[in-house]
DNA sequence: ATAAGTCTGTTGGATTTCCAACATAATAGG
DNA sequence: CCTATTATGTTGGAAATCCAACAGACTTAT
C-alpha cells in the first residue's frame, strides 16, 4: 500500500502533499485502489462517473465510438495522471470508454467528498482542491488552444497558429514539438501527407526551418 | 451593492448560497465591484490573471487577435457567467482581450481567496468551490464535445455528429439548438451555405427534418 | 551488418469546401 | 401594414483537401 503511495506521490494532484498525509486520505476521500487487466474495461460510456481515477501504474486508452461508427483513440492516460474528473462534477454521463492497454492499478477517489474540504482538520484537504483546479483550468486551456488551432481555415493556417503557440510557450523561435507528423496532423484535424506538402511549402517560402519534430521559425 | 448582489445570486457560481452570505463575502474572497464602459477594454492579452470575473450586468466579447492578423469573437459573456477562471488557475497569461459590449459592472474575484476555505468559518466557501468545479469541469465536457465535432472530416458528419448530440441532451429525437445557421457553421468551422447545402441534402435523404433552429432526427 | 518496418515527403486525380452572387422567405422596425 | 433588413437556401466555379501510391530516409530488430 504504502508501495503505491510511494508511486503517485509526485502527481500532479498530489502536489504538495506528503506521503503520511496520503495514508490518512484514503479513509478521507474513499480512496480505492482497483487492478485490471490487459485490454479489461475500466469506463464505459453512458456511466455516471461518481469517483475519478488516477493511474497508479500501468497504461489506459481513452476511446469514443462514435454515432457514425467510427472507433478513436482520443489520448492516452499515463501513470500519476487523473481521468474523469470533468465527469465527476458534472451531470452528465461520460461519451467515452477508458480501456487498459496494459494491466494496471488505479486510485479511484469519491469527487464529491475531495471537493467538499472535512470538518477533521485534514490539512491536504485544501492543496487537493487547488490541484484539482488546476489540472482542470489547464485541460481547458490545452483545449481552447487545439480549437483555435482547428478553426482556421487552411492546414497552412492552423500550421502557422499552431507553431506560434508553442514558440511563445517556449519563448524561442527554435523549439521541438511532442508530435510526428501523424500525431500533429491528428491534432490539427488535417490529412498527413497534404500537411507534410504545405510544410515543404512553408519551408521553400523561407517562412520556417523544420527537422523531424524540431522546428525553427524564421 | 445590496442591488447588484440581488443580481447576481442566480449565478451558477453562488447557487445554493444566500444573498446575506454574499455581502460578507466581497470581505473574505477580496471581491471588487468594477464599472467599465462601452468598448472598453476588461482584460488584455498577456495579462497574469490572478482575479476572475462574476458579471452582474451589461454584456461582454471575448476577442483572439491571433498571429495571422485575424480578430476573432469567441464568444459573449452575459450577466451571471464567470470569465478568466481558467487562466486564474493555471500558470499561463490569457491569450484573449475582453472588452465590454455594452456598460458593465463586474464583481472580480480572488481565484487563491476562492480555493482555498479560510477558517473563519464561512459556510459559504465549500459550496463555492464545488460550484467553481462544476462550472470549470462543464467548461471542459462542452470544449471536449466541440472538438469531437470539429474534428469529423467532412462537413456531413459534423452535423451529423452534433445533432445527434444535441438528441441525447435532449432525450429526444426532435429538439431546438441555440444556434442560427451562420452561429452553427462557426461552431462546427465550417462554411453557412455549404453547410447549408448539405442540410438540404440531409432533408432531401429524408435523414432529418429541419425548420430554423427546429430539428427532426429521422 | 542486414532486413524489415516506420516515417516523411511527393504526386496526380478525386472529392469536398469555400466563395460570391443571388433569390426567396422571414423578421424587425416605424 | 409597409419597408428595410436579415436569414436561409441554391448554384457554379475556384480553391483546397483528401486519398492512394510510391520512393527514399531513418529506425528497429535480429
Amino acid at each position: 500500500m504504502l508501495n503505491e503511495l510511494e508511486k503517485i506521490k509526485d502527481s500532479e494532484l498530489l502536489n504538495g502533499i506528503t506521503v503520511e498525509e496520503l495514508s490518512s486520505m484514503l479513509g478521507c476521500l474513499r480512496g480505492v485502489i482497483k487492478k485490471y487487466q490487459k485490454d479489461e474495461l475500466v469506463l464505459s460510456e453512458g456511466e455516471k462517473i461518481e469517483k475519478f481515477g488516477l493511474l497508479i501504474e500501468g497504461r489506459l486508452r481513452i476511446v469514443l465510438y462514435d454515432y457514425l461508427g467510427n472507433k478513436t483513440i482520443i489520448s492516452e492516460i499515463k501513470p500519476n495522471q487523473i481521468f474523469g474528473e470533468a465527469f465527476a462534477y458534472v451531470d452528465k454521463v461520460s461519451s467515452t470508454n477508458i480501456e487498459a492497454i496494459e494491466d494496471s492499478k488505479i486510485l479511484f477517489l469519491d469527487s464529491e467528498k475531495l471537493s467538499t474540504p472535512c470538518n477533521n482538520g485534514c490539512l491536504f484537504h485544501k492543496q487537493l482542491v487547488k490541484n484539482l483546479l488546476y489540472i482542470i483550468s489547464n485541460k481547458n486551456v490545452n483545449l481552447t488552444e487545439k480549437i483555435e488551432c482547428m478553426s482556421q481555415r487552411t492546414t497552412r493556417e492552423k500550421l502557422l497558429i499552431f507553431l506560434n503557440m508553442e514558440s511563445i510557450k517556449n519563448n524561442s523561435k527554435e523549439f521541438t514539438i511532442a508530435f510526428d507528423r501523424q500525431a500533429l496532423a491528428d491534432y490539427l484535424g488535417v490529412e498527413r501527407s497534404a500537411m507534410s506538402a504545405e510544410l515543404s511549402k512553408l519551408r521553400n517560402e523561407g517562412v520556417l526551418e523544420s527537422e523531424k519534430n524540431k522546428f525553427k521559425l524564421l
